[in-house]
DNA sequence: CGCCCCTTTGACAATTGTCAAGACCTGTGG
DNA sequence: CCACAGGTCTTGACAATTGTCAAAGGGGCG
């Protein structure tokens, strides 16, 4: 799947990762949700608002002509309700997010993401008490886009969380969350706060 | 309206301004939104996701009952509409936000701040060209936790915006935008990128 | 093998936060 | 009417976090 295609067609993500990024005239960018699969792709009613999708991995998409997805919407409410769910859902994580953004700390931002990115690659595993190991979906560079945090600094906070053990840098990408408790409490997140 | 009611109602905003919040175990607090009249208040199908609501103003409101909204949602697929048109209208807020709190700089958030303000206090009349006086719904604290900054940074740009001509402080709350053209590019925003 | 990209690390600079003091405004009560 | 008490806001000096610039290591792929 190429970048910016998305303002006409609407896709069913059927594996893979993509990111939506807003851009700044200046070139600054920030990223502003992960979709994972199963999830929509589109903006319902709406020419994309000024956000554009990209592949974060390789992909595999199904997707539909934009217009013949707003008839079938119109006539088909069982179908608006989902999409009304993902929506909210969509919404209580950007919510979630900018409390991350605009209030911790360069560490808690990171760690707040690997518990992020933990939930959601692997959704059933996620609930072990054990270490959990991954496949990071996003580059440093991209991490710090999603954090409002520069590569170098990200890059320091993973050394940091190395360095204090809660993580294992298995190989760049590939992480291991020793505990997944101990990142909640680096990542400042009680239990009942984030289903992420 | 008093705080924290949200959980067990639906209400129809009819004047005034709600803050939307989340907060951390230890204090740090953000403003996730704000609700003008005449939007809806409310998760539906859900607790309140760990999100506080709170008057900001003093406000009227037309609640009822979340079970029987509930209800009455599922079996209107127009009311539904309506309500999914909202969430993505919060949702592209929410995004354009953690755009904000993610790359801008200090001023460039308290200038998005007061676009943001004047675009919602008066929606007509907000295009015209000539200057923009409205009524601040939040105090500086608030805006602080708005945008993921201090009292003081907000104080000092507010400041520097006053001495660079772009703003008139009529009175604390009471501020005069001499050009919204200024203020946008101040904000860092395109003609396009904001709808506000 | 060698190039390129991603990542890490260090030294230093800039922005923003912290702490403290004082100004200003508003409402209250003498 | 004035004094005072309690907010809110502004300003200054200084500290801390994070960004910038630069260099070097490491792995993948042609």
């Amino acid at each position: 799947m190429s970048d910016g295609d998305e303002v006409t067609t609407y896709s069913n993500l059927l594996s893979g990762v993509v990111k939506l990024t807003k851009i700044l005239a200046d070139g600054r960018q920030q990223i502003v949700g992960l979709q994972f699969a199963p999830d929509f792709i589109g903006r319902p009613f709406k020419r994309e608002n000024q956000l554009d999708a990209e592949a974060a991995t390789t992909v595999s998409v199904c997707s539909f002509p934009k217009s013949m997805m707003d008839r079938l919407i119109v006539s088909s409410p069982p179908l608006e309700h989902r999409l009304h769910q993902q929506a909210l859902k969509e919404l209580d994580e950007a919510r979630s997010w900018m409390l991350t953004l605009g209030q911790k700390t360069a560490a808690e931002k990171v760690a707040s993401f690997l518990y992020y990115v933990a939930c959601h690659v692997d959704p059933e595993r996620s609930h072990l008490r054990g270490p959990v190991e991954f496949e990071l979906p996003l580059t440093r560079a991209e991490i710090g886009d999603f954090l409002g945090l520069t590569i170098e600094t990200v890059s320091r906070q993973f050394t940091k969380l190395r360095k204090s053990g809660a993580i294992e840098i298995v190989h760049n990408r590939s992480i291991k969350l020793l505990s997944l408790d101990q990142i909640r409490r680096h990542a400042k997140l009680d239990h009942e706060s984030w289903h992420f």
